[in-house]
RNA sequence: GGGCGCGUAGCUCAAUGGUAGAGCAGCGGCCUUUUAAGCCGUUUGUUGGGAGUUCGAUCCUCCCCGCGCUCACCA
């Protein structure tokens, strides 16, 4: 019971909900009539006020008290909603004793009010909302973390702000009712992805929703989660990726699709892995990998721009410029000129292998030349990509849904997106030819044990989708919350994630 | 999963082998234009949980839980 749980100062405050119950005064109303936002109430005020208030400037706000200054005869407050803050005064002579007692008695920080009044402002500056009346309109049993701003020389101060990770995300309604700077995190986000639609869709992009619940899993390496359908006693998993299906849809005649929605990897967790993430995924028939590393660039580009109403991020202390056209870099270039190894002089895991070890570079053994020459890339390549750049040209053996280059079968039309020194985005000219696709998914189903679980399964139905035609496409892959890390220069997923995969909390949620 | 670090009041933090303090929040009082309001007074804790060493542990040891960093894994 909520109740049981309470500590001294909890109980206070249900005492003054009790309190105010036994004098008539409902804590929880079920209407408010809030007729205007605090900012609305400030522009309203400051536009009268430049044309010599010909009406006085009344309104309803409501909001969360955030501030109380309790002087006597008066008392200040700040109530903020979503659009800000804006400062309450109550005076004794407009309100009466009676009222002003009420407030100074039962009125705590936390609680959501509502005020009706007429707008000025104050000695110093502020505008103010006089109060007339006010109610309660939600009792806040709980304490909110103290916090307070001061302001100095226009920077703003904040003190004793809730900072410990383990409260901000286990209870993030908490995090965002203190942390403004939170709370524009993921407006930034929802606005990303807004405009990550909006450039989709100008360009003849259907957006469509494909099955989280599938069968068959595939389309990344990855492992997946697991579930059971009771009635139908089917075995399914979580989706680790759209690509599937979507290029399915090519087959059904939309040529241009997209889908933002949730992947799910049942993999470990980092600053950079959740085990459920948001990924944007298109395809684009007609287009090869070269074509859709233009429509990339400009789409994040664009996407900032709207977004941040800059091309320039900062991140980690580095100016990056999304500004188009971004780096290309041919991997076996760029290990030639950072690893100083030529890929192509090593045709097997075996030469490849005992280069790396001649030259001291830390590799899991045993494993295939693509997944060595990935190391190399992850090794030597990632950590120094920050401005944008495309490394192209991937090793055919780990990437099974990507089409061979024509010059040469040992390598695919594949590219990643770099940016700040972590992958953003995966893509490539899309494999649409049924007999190679088949041979591929043979090829994996060999090269993996019959445990290793990141194995790609066969999938009979998107084969034969195939063999009925698909269209010659592009497709490529984003993290959306990378994408955000970067746009809101936040070092780890968890900031951009509402509520962030953590372990089970054994004991009460509100002392871990 | 491995290594390292951390866990003290609602929040931010301090302290010592002798069962803990500050600021803010809270409570009581004064105060009619304040804004980290101010002034006077005052309360708060199983020091993450458990076991051990010790006359005595928040501090030392071990186990567990959680968080962080890092490596592994992983696009």
């Amino acid at each position: 019971m909520l109740r049981d749980e309470f500590s001294e100062l909890e109980m206070q405050r249900l005492n003054k909900l009790e309190q105010m119950r036994a004098n008539g005064m409902e804590p929880f109303p079920t209407r408010s009539y809030k007729n205007c936002s605090n900012a609305e109430a400030i522009a309203a005020f400051e536009k009268a006020e430049a044309g010599s208030f010909e009406e006085p400037v009344e309104v309803v706000l409501a909001g969360r008290l955030r501030a109380i200054r309790n002087m006597g005869k008066l008392s200040f407050a700040h109530i903020e909603d979503r659009t800000g803050k804006v400062q309450l005064l109550l005076r004794v002579n407009e309100i009466g004793e009676e009222k002003l007692e009420e407030f100074v008695r039962y009125y705590d920080l936390g609680d959501f009010i509502e005020v009706q009044g007429e707008m000025f402002r104050t000695r110093r500056g502020e505008v103010t909302l006089q109060v007339q009346d006010f109610r309660m309109l939600a009792k806040a049993l709980l304490q909110l973390p103290a916090d307070k701003d001061e302001t100095v020389d226009g920077e703003i101060i904040r003190h004793a702000q809730l900072t410990d990770p383990e409260t901000r995300y286990r209870q993030r309604y908490v995090d965002l009712a203190v942390n403004p700077d939170v709370r524009e995190i993921f407006k930034i986000r929802a606005q990303t992805i807004k405009a990550l639609r909006e450039f989709l869709d100008e360009r003849g992009f259907l957006e469509v929703e494909t099955p989280i619940l599938q069968p068959i899993y595939g389309g990344a390496a990855a492992k997946p989660f697991t579930t059971y359908h009771n009635q139908l006693h089917q075995q399914l998993y979580l989706r680790i990726s759209f690509e599937l299906y979507l290029k399915r849809l090519l087959v059904g005649g939309f040529d241009r699709v997209y889908e933002i929605g949730r992947d799910f990897r049942n993999e470990g967790v980092s600053f950079k892995h959740n085990p459920e993430f948001t990924q944007l995924e298109f395809y684009m028939a007609y287009a090869d990998y070269m074509k859709i590393m233009e429509i990339t660039e400009q789409m994040v580009a664009q996407v900032a721009q709207k977004v941040l109403g800059t091309m320039k991020i900062q991140y980690n202390g580095q100016e990056i410029d999304l500004t188009p056209p971004w780096n290309r870099m041919q991997i076996r270039q760029g290990l030639i000129d950072h690893a100083g190894i030529d890929i192509q002089g090593y045709p097997d895991a075996e030469s490849l292998e005992a280069v790396m070890k001649e030259k001291n570079i830390s590799f899991k053994p045993g494993i295939s030349r693509g997944k060595l020459i990935n190391t190399l890339m992850d090794t030597f390549l990632e950590p120094i990509l920050i401005q944008p750049t495309f490394l192209y040209d991937y090793p055919r053996d780990i990437s099974p849904l990507a089409k061979a280059k024509p010059e040469d079968p040992t390598t695919v039309e594949r590219f990643e997106g770099y940016i700040g020194g972590m992958e953003l985005c995966n893509a490539f000219t899309e494999l649409n030819d049924p007999l190679d696709q088949e041979q591929r998914f043979l090829e994996m189903g060999h090269t993996y044990s019959e445990d290793e679980e990141e194995r790609n399964p066969m999938d009979e139905d998107y084969l034969r989708a195939m063999a009925y035609g698909m269209p010659p496409n592009g497709g490529l892959g984003l993290g959306v919350d990378r994408f955000v890390m970067l746009l809101t220069g936040q070092h780890t997923l968890r900031e951009v994630i509402l509520f962030p995969h953590l372990r089970d909390a054994d004991q009460d949620v509100r002392k871990p």
